[in-house]
DNA sequence: TCTGAACTTGACCGTATGGTCAAGTACGCT
DNA sequence: AGCGTACTTGACCATACGGTCAAGTTCAGA
């Protein structure tokens, strides 16, 4: 679209993504109608196609800002740290606060990749956040921080954890996202054997 | 529904599932229209509303299998063992593989989460799948086997790397899910610090 | 061969949807 | 005050969708 903007323009447009983006995370994309949103907001439906060019569009502007700023806030918490497993838990803590203050985004994330339509521009986005955590442990590994091992499947499985108890426990149950963060990181840190708090029983195999 | 199925009848309605199944996998279930799907199988429309109610009761019906069906590999792949820590390595494989033969469902749960007429429903499994992971989880802390701690978390953690890494390599990269049920198990009984494999460097934090 | 239940057809219906547009209003700038 | 651009309105349109149904076909069993 690209049109110019007076701020009186701007904020309708930020009405309208702040609001589709309450709607179709709750009711879901397609059940929210372009009426709808027009209507919630007491504006006629030329409102709409004055600030996006279709559905669609509007619905690939608020995923795009969202990665977007989801990624500044992670580089922002990890600051000028120079540890990478440091760096890791920052980038970590970082993540679980912005979801806990951008949780619908979560949901949208979740449909896009449902959808043929928005599932490529979701994959990019997650091939960033793999690349970014994948480094970092890759990092850790050269440094003889952590074990050595396929650094790609790791980053993933770290950001499978914070993923899933992003949504249970911080969407799902309101927990402060500082606790739900501190799970994470000891679960990925020490995995179920555990090593600093307990002293691990050693793994037996009947085979 | 419930009608009196003849063989043939049968054999429609499982045309029908798996037809739709791979459908709504690839395309989105509201992107692909009843018309589509008996176009695509060479019936009439009528052929449809035989068998199912409507496209949302079909939606369910594919969803309640799956779930079903899933739990029941998970318990098969349990057999008869009776270690708790080696009954949850047996469902985690259990689970793998049965991902690697069904695709299309995973992709469908995702989806069926993000609609509010969907999501209570999913939810409903979900809770299943947690309360079988955490028990087990559970009595393996009580029995000493694996550090103490929130079983319902460490349950969720565990679920949360399967998860991830069932779509992202058993799915997307179409990787053996031995090999990536290796992974999984690995990762979540030593975590980043690891204990056998190598002497782990202890955590180090600036603060 | 007859009967009836299982199954199939596809034209048809009501409605809701995404999107358009000619007309009008608000407002900053000169 | 006058002008032009940013913005807003809401009736309107084409279409696509989920779902219905009267009529027809298949086929097992008597």
């Amino acid at each position: 679209m690209s049109r110019r903007l007076t701020p009186r323009g701007e904020q309708r447009r930020s009405e309208l993504l702040a609001y589709a983006t309450e709607r179709f995370a709750t009711h879901g994309y397609h059940p929210t109608s372009v009426a709808e949103l027009v209507d919630g907001l007491g504006v006629g439906k030329g409102v709409f196609y004055w600030y996006f060019e279709s559905k669609e569009d509007l619905f690939m502007e608020i995923l795009r800002t969202g990665e977007r700023d989801l990624r500044r806030a992670q580089q922002e918490a990890m600051g000028d740290e120079t540890d990478p497993l440091l760096r890791l838990e920052l980038g970590i803590r970082g993540s679980m606060e912005w979801w806990a203050t951008h949780r619908d985004v979560y949901v949208l994330i979740e449909f896009a990749r449902t959808e043929a339509s928005f599932a490529p521009g979701v994959r990019k986005g997650e091939r960033v956040a793999l690349e970014d955590t994948r480094r970092l442990v890759q990092e850790a590994m050269d440094a003889g921080t952590i074990a050595d091992g396929n650094a790609t499947i790791v980053a993933q499985a770290v950001l499978g954890v914070s993923s899933v108890l992003a949504r249970t426990q911080v969407l799902g149950r309101s927990r402060p996202p500082k606790e739900v963060a501190d799970e994470v990181v000891d679960f990925c840190w020490h995995g179920l054997l555990g090593t600093e708090r307990h002293g691990r029983a050693e793994r037996q195999r009947s085979a």
